[in-house]
RNA sequence: GGCGACGUAGCCAAGUGGUAAGGCAGAGCUCUGCAAAAGCUCCAUUCGGCGGUUCAAAUCCGCCCGUCGCCUCCA
């Protein structure tokens, strides 16, 4: 399995440090306001890496961090509490909200939970305790009851995202505070001013830890020192995922994670996405207008690597899109409702489905190629609509095969076919009734009666839809 | 200004040295009482432009043009 390591900005094979086992850590939400398209997609496309590792046989442990303590803004106002006098809340209500939220939205893209959503403000011990040995190992200064990260202690500070510190002094914009030694130097604990709600006791008094040092806490605790991937959206490459780094590293004297994959980012109507430009769309607003498998058949046509640009128009191709690529799978279990033969399966269709797992599979070793690994599926759709249209009496070995691997594919790994087509209990006399319809409406025709039988077509087209 | 990514058909999008996947849209045919769905066929001699390397380039190199992201909180 070949995976991009952006580390090295190349392609290469993939070895976890333990065959078999693969311990990836993806940066997490802050929990201030409703989750946004741009995290569907960062999110749908580990949740789809995630499931094929996994379908792939290897167990995963995944874990991604839930923040919320909040950072400063370039207001000087803190994210979370700023949400919390917005609304007039405690600013835990306001995490607890969003986090809820983050999590409904989630679900609802079927993207499955992480193994472990460590919070930051559960571990802040955790935090001071890797802050303190960065102080004992000459990494970072107590100044003014903050304590901050020396980046030209550490010499591979900017090897993940290819800056040198030379280049980047000269392009600071931040007010050089007099606390720091080097403008670069970063926050790994902030002393809390009066008005500051969240807050925490340490060595070094009141205050909260910085950005960048909870992944690095949490990371290390739940997944070991070194681990095998680190995930998230390109956009966070410098400061923060340099950051970890060079923290990791520094404490723990040995290599952080050995790959890092991060995603492209989102851009609606050709722009970036931003509140200040109106252009912020929520989860929830899309899941109003368009199917949560829609989205993910959205988001998976495109490489994860790549940016995408979102917009209606986008988004109801996608769904013409899905609709042609399930609606095979849908009608291979409707089919197997109702009477069928019994029967092994057929063989070419046996070798069909070898041929197109296979692709399958060479498409998502390559990189996790989801674009190509729908199209396999789509190749194979029309095997599958063939033989539903042959009018030939179909065995349900059969179908169950097809059947199995639409489930193995479109639906465990990439999420994107239903696995079962109701979730009512009454499926199958539902299933029934639908086909006693469908046979009154034969005879209808065979009469000629074509009042009653496009009345019958249209009601039953009606409640497939909606069952589909 | 610095760093990085990208530019493939009307649109979206794979493809990183061997002769252009797939989807949407569009056209024709088959099937049909009419439709829908589905099937078959067609739809880029060409990959932003110009040079170069090579038997061979969308793929490698150089220059130019254009778009986007990051450098400040961001998935």
């Amino acid at each position: 399995m070949l995976i991009y390591n952006t580390l090295i900005r190349t392609k290469e094979e993939f070895k976890p440090i333990t065959e078999g086992r693969i311990h990836i850590y993806v940066c997490g939400p802050t929990v201030y306001d409703y989750s946004h398209i741009g995290h569907a997609k960062t999110y749908v496309a580990f949740d789809t890496i995630v499931r094929y590792l996994r379908w792939r046989g290897n167990s995963v442990r995944y874990v991604q961090n839930v923040t919320d303590v909040g950072h400063l803004l370039d207001t000087g106002e803190d994210r979370i509490l700023k949400g919390a006098s917005r609304e007039r809340v405690e600013p835990m209500e306001i995490v607890e909200k969003y986090a809820r939220a983050y999590f409904e939205d989630m679900d609802a893209l079927g993207v499955q939970r992480p193994d472990i959503s460590p919070r930051a403000s559960a571990h802040v011990p955790e935090q001071i305790e890797m802050i303190q040995t960065l102080i004992k190992n000459e990494n970072a200064y107590e100044s003014n009851g903050s304590v901050y990260f020396d980046v030209t202690s550490h010499k591979d500070y900017g090897k993940l995202s290819g800056r040198k510190i030379e280049d980047l002094e000269e392009g600071t914009r931040e007010d050089v505070r007099e606390e720091k030694r080097h403008p670069l130097d970063f926050a790994l604990w902030k002393k809390a001013a009066p008005e500051h709600i969240l807050r925490w006791n340490s060595p070094w008094g009141v205050g909260f830890p910085g950005w960048h040092i909870e992944c690095s806490a949490m990371s290390s605790k739940y997944l070991g020192e070194t681990f095998d991937i680190h995930g998230g959206g390109i956009d966070n490459i410098f400061p923060h995922n340099e950051c970890e780094i060079a923290q990791s590293e520094a404490a723990h004297g040995k290599p952080f994670a050995n790959y890092w994959l991060l995603t492209g980012s989102l851009t609606i109507d050709g722009v970036k996405m931003s509140k200040s430009l109106g252009n912020f769309v929520t989860i929830k607003d899309v899941l109003k207008k368009f199917r949560p498998h829609a989205i993910r058949f959205f988001v998976l046509s495109g490489h994860y690597r790549s940016p995408i640009d979102f917009s209606d128009e986008a988004l109801e191709a996608a769904s013409k899109g899905w609709e042609r690529l399930a609606a095979p799978a849908l009608a291979v279990k409707q089919k197997l409702n109702s009477p069928l033969n019994a029967g092994e399966a057929d063989s070419g269709i046996v070798k069909a489905i070898h041929d197109a797992r296979t692709n399958f599979i060479s498409a998502m070793d390559d990189d996790f190629n989801t674009a190509t690994a729908l199209a396999t599926l789509f190749d194979f759709n029309k095997v599958t609509n063939t033989l539903l249209n042959s009018g030939e009496a179909i065995t349900r070995g059969t179908l169950e095969a097809i059947d199995a691997f639409y489930n193995e594919t479109g639906a465990g790994v990439l999420g994107v076919i239903p696995n079962q087509i109701s979730s009512s209990v009454n499926a199958e006399r539902e299933a029934g009734l639908i086909q006693l319809l469908i046979e009154q409406r034969a005879a209808a025709r065979v009469r000629k009666d074509f009042a009653a039988s496009d009345s019958i077509r249209n009601h039953v087209e009606g409640l497939v839809m909606r069952e589909a």
